[in-house]
DNA sequence: AACATGCAAGAGCAGTGCTCTCGTTGTGGC
DNA sequence: GCCACAACGAGAGCACTGCTCTTGCATGTT
């Protein structure tokens, strides 16, 4: 190994060494969190973190960046271990939910308000889609297999404006159950994020996970995966 | 009038315009206003804020709630100009979305991450209900007009845990549809702040109404409103 | 007239993001 | 092996923040 290599993994582990404090202090300062405190849990001055990160947006886009990647990878492990597209669904939903629940505030960081002033660089937009890719992916075995039977095209300029991105996208999927899958995901973010920011206030507190799951099944069957 | 009354007037009059101020701060800053700047921006030292709000987030816990009645009062009054059950339904929708659009930083104020360290005062959640219960109140008249057929009963837990509330909030809604009306609530939220927060990122551009729309409908169709 | 109350201003404290400068240290090219 | 150079860490400093405390002023009450 070169020294141009080592001192290229110093950095590297330096950089996540960063990151990972900067998510236990996400945990209790929230989206607001203070670079200089990182910095003193690390034991060096302030200046020293701008190193490796140039910004405090910076570190947050990197943070986020993970966090995209973490759900993203839970949902597809956890879909790899289920069998049929139905299930394969519930599952990637459960984990969706089960991630956000252990990580409530990277939870946030991606799916509650921007923070202000921040513009999310391109390098996030491909880690953003894993979790809907993946409901796409899903809805493609079922349709491809005979299982889930598409309903009437859709209507309306949307459906056009849609139509060549699910082309690019999900070639093997109609327009419609992309539309849904984009739907369905949205859906499943809307529940969780309600339940995860106290939405549900006190109605129903011992079998959330019941509910989101019935909430989960309307997704899945407004999509037609269930009938 | 006497002396003390005036004194409240001209002091209701102080509290509307910090919060005035701080609505158009919000629109810049986000959720991280600065009460210095609001008072700058008033012509008063930022200690004097502190006169009418014990704290940051008292002004915040203000916002809130206004936000809350706006939103709810802009579906209510395009509910109430709509006919049927299904119109009120797309109305209140289409309505919520709108005022989301034009008070993106008080939509993210009450729909998005909670701001670190903020609890929510009980002064919040009578007016956060507003929207789900115009919700409520649609699938009811729906239902008691005998247009709407309630599906099957609940299944589960967490359908036990929700029947007492929800007798004592929708008295004449089965459990089912009070359900039902939550998860549209969520839906609709999440279908929103989603397209507010930039996940539907390049996918749909021009008729972002049209998809909304899609959604508020299998939202009704899941509900039983529409077949 | 004397007192009390509400209000606003200013100074001050601890903390923040970020920049700049200054030594040090390790690395690659000759 | 040496030397220039780039990377690095530390510290000071700037402008800003939320919040507190004290002081002065104007008003209303007794």
């Amino acid at each position: 190994m070169s020294a141009a290599n080592l001192r290229a993994r110093v950095r590297a582990e330096m950089t996540e060494e960063i990151k990972a404090v900067a998510k236990r202090h996400l945990a209790t300062d929230g989206a607001n969190l203070s670079l200089r405190a990182v910095a003193r849990d690390l034991g060096m001055a302030s200046s020293a973190v701008y190193r490796y990160f140039a910004s405090r947006d910076e570190l947050l886009t990197a943070l986020i960046i993970d966090a995209y990647n973490a759900v993203g990878e839970a949902a597809e492990q956890a879909a790899a271990g289920a069998g049929t597209p139905t299930e394969k669904w519930l599952a990637a939903g459960h984990a969706a939910r089960e991630w956000a629940l252990s990580s409530p505030h990277e939870w946030a960081l991606i799916y509650g308000s921007p923070v202000p002033g921040y513009q999310a660089p391109q390098d996030t937009i491909v880690p953003a889609t894993r979790v809907l890719l993946l409901l796409g992916a899903t809805l493609t075995e079922a349709y491809t297999s005979g299982v889930l039977v598409s309903r009437e095209p859709l209507t309306g300029r949307f459906a056009e404006e849609l139509a060549p991105i699910a082309a690019s996208v999900l070639p093997d999927l109609p327009t419609r159950l992309v539309a849904d899958a984009i739907a369905a995901y949205f859906q499943i973010c809307g529940a969780i994020s309600a339940e995860l920011f106290g939405q549900l206030n006190k109605s129903v507190e011992e079998d959330r996970r019941g509910f989101f799951e019935y909430q989960l099944r309307g997704a899945a069957r407004h999509a037609g995966l269930i009938r």
